[in-house]
DNA sequence: GACTATTTTTAGGCTAGCCTAAATTTTTTG
DNA sequence: CAAAAAATTTAGGCTAGCCTAAAAATAGTC
């Protein structure tokens, strides 16, 4: 059964919004709003999606990957973080430039591809943004990491990745010189807005908003 | 302007029929056998390409590329020929498998991307198979060599290259140990039906039949 | 030069994916 | 629980790219 780029990109907007839904399924409006497509047209595509049961699907009631779903979701996102790996450790891009050309690279269709490209690759576990790149089978370690806001005391954490990919915010942090690795010392938390007050590696110190710290993972150092 | 993969493609196609022609124009049935599409179907997707101003096109009279189509058809060989050198240099793919996989790999839309992966790969001159790499300008030199059976008395040759890319016959090549650049001798010619005894890299003698040789590029060793 | 064969184009139809507008269902709220 | 609001689906339409069948143009032949 062929499977169009659109159709990738549906399950993929599908498996990412499940991922932070636990439990509901996604939303007609949830997919139409992350697509970027009018409401109708994602119905449309529904429809033909649970033809392919690549879904399951009730009129109204919000959509579920099947496991066949699953299971191209969890490729096309194997695919995307390889590439970007390979775009950033061979061909020195930053890592806010890496996404949209991997967007484009997720939709090349060779099995043998992918498994030579990881073996070059040297089977990385995550990519450049601290996400964990599925093994062949579609395994990977769920993160253990939080985001920063979810701590609300002084404290050693290390930064491991970011829930969000826009250039705009990678880029942020890389004008702060925030590199995944470093160091994150929270050393004042504002209880009003949530803000806080953190300093990278030892260096200098620096503000975050809550908006910001929600979307830096970080794990404890014990 | 945005241009679709299939457009691309349509523009390849009578890129590549076009310098087999010298001269006339790329006809619609030429361009029905190449793709595999109905001749009704070429005809729609030439008066699209006409609109965009991709192709000089006139009802019944054939079809050339304009300067635009031109540096088009000439970014997505560059783009084929550099993905088929890093298919086989870095994933050490056989030169009879990267041909598919390139294919998918030329739509890739980067400046950036193509610019860094060149520079990754070496700049080369040539693909695995012997074609020249337009360079960022669109230039590449032409090639002086010929193919054998245009040679009908003994000689030594080096292989530079093919003139056809199927599975099957690069297979050919791989399985008497032909590689570009190795030595080849025309020892006998049979005047009758064009085929000819070889011996390559001074190794077994080999029989050439002319369909073979009308695919092999080679340039006389003086 | 007329007749035939071939090539090419036109006309009309189909699917994938998108859209808007209208109808329907679900959810919220007084 | 009824009415309003929000979410979702249906209906109908559009474009890109493909198709078949029929018409028109070109090329080949006697």
């Amino acid at each position: 059964m062929e499977i169009s780029l659109v159709e990738e990109n549906y399950i993929k907007a599908i498996y990412k919004l499940q991922s932070l839904k636990e439990g509901e399924g996604v939303s007609t409006s949830d997919l139409s709003r992350h697509l970027k497509n009018k409401a109708a047209s994602v119905t449309d595509m529904l429809k033909r999606l649970s033809l392919k049961k690549l879904i399951q699907y009730q009129k109204y009631q919000g959509v579920f990957l099947s496991a066949k779903g699953q299971k191209i979701a969890l490729e096309v996102l194997r695919k995307h973080r390889l590439w970007e790996v390979f775009l950033m450790e061979k061909l020195h891009f930053k890592w806010d430039e890496v996404h949209d050309i991997a967007e484009q690279m997720e939709h090349i269709k060779s099995e043998e591809l992918v498994q030579r490209l990881d073996a070059y690759l040297g089977h990385p576990k995550v990519d450049p943004h601290g996400d964990p790149i599925p093994n062949a089978k579609g395994l990977f370690q769920a993160l253990k990491s939080k985001t920063l806001n979810h701590y609300s005391h002084k404290g050693k954490f290390i930064f491991t990745g970011v829930t969000e990919h826009s250039k705009s915010f990678l880029q942020y942090l890389s004008s702060i010189n925030l590199k995944i690795g470093h160091q994150i010392c929270i050393e004042e938390v504002n209880a009003f807005d949530g803000s806080i007050k953190v300093r990278i590696n030892k260096q200098q110190p620096c503000f975050f908003s809550e908006k910001v710290s929600a979307n830096i993972l970080v794990e404890v150092i014990k």
